[in-house]
DNA sequence: ATATACCTCTAGTTTTTCTAGATGTCGTTT
DNA sequence: AAACGACATCTAGAAAAACTAGAGGTATAT
């Protein structure tokens, strides 16, 4: 019944299984995609999975506390409407404050990535 | 010249605080600084915030728990010696088999970053 | 003596994500 | 008509990782 969904491990898993998300990037990457064109949950899913070319993997189970969690920070908002298959599907959109703070968590994530790198590059 | 401590926020904190590390790359930064030479508890937490040019913020409430479980992994040991402040510290260096894990890793840390990096672009 | 920097450690909580589902619709195949 | 696969939303409970907020203890300078 029902198969995949979102939840899949790579064939080759052996050992400790690293995750396939980066943990306190998932707001971020939410917001930037809407920042794009709104697009409704599944959408963001696919979306991410397609750009970051399968390295990044939203679960369902995650992504929709956290767009319900973003709407209610006043970041996102939603409608129902449509899809091009017919279906009805909650469609969400960057609001004039989610687009200030995806700058604002942008800006962070360069500066702490970047900070990583540094360390890393240490000799 | 005495300095710092371990746990200061920034002065100019308003609204919503951004943590000071990025979560699941506690491990990744313990071996890459034990990589280089060993360290103790407290010297982990300077050095990483040397270099980082003290962007990222080692807690030792998270430290600690960290060292413990890279021991009981298997990745890194411990003795204990004194300082160049003559104090008992417990050292920690990597093992053969951290050096392996460090560059998995590394190798994982590179492909999520840049995946990340690869959604941040799209435009 | 006492203050301060140095140093280790832990309990309990919070944040964030994952697991593992339930529920339902549309279009196509049997 | 029934079943199926892909599309789509959502939640409860568990797990993982880090944070808060401490408690200890030692050496050196004042």
């Amino acid at each position: 019944m029902r198969l995949p969904r979102a939840t899949w491990t790579k064939d080759n898993d052996v050992g400790k299984q690293q995750p396939d998300m980066i943990r306190g990037t998932l707001d971020m990457l939410v917001l930037k995609v809407l920042s794009l064109e709104p697009l409704h949950g599944w959408g963001i899913c696919e979306r991410v999975k397609l750009i970051s070319e399968d390295e990044l993997q939203v679960n369902q189970g995650s992504l929709y506390p956290a767009l319900h969690k973003l709407t209610q920070e006043g970041w996102i908002k939603s409608y129902w409407c449509l899809t091009e298959n017919n279906r009805k599907a909650r469609y969400y959109q960057l609001t004039r404050a989610g687009l200030k703070q995806l700058n604002v968590e942008a800006a962070h994530w360069d500066r702490l990535a970047a900070a990583v790198a540094r360390v890393m590059a240490t000799s």
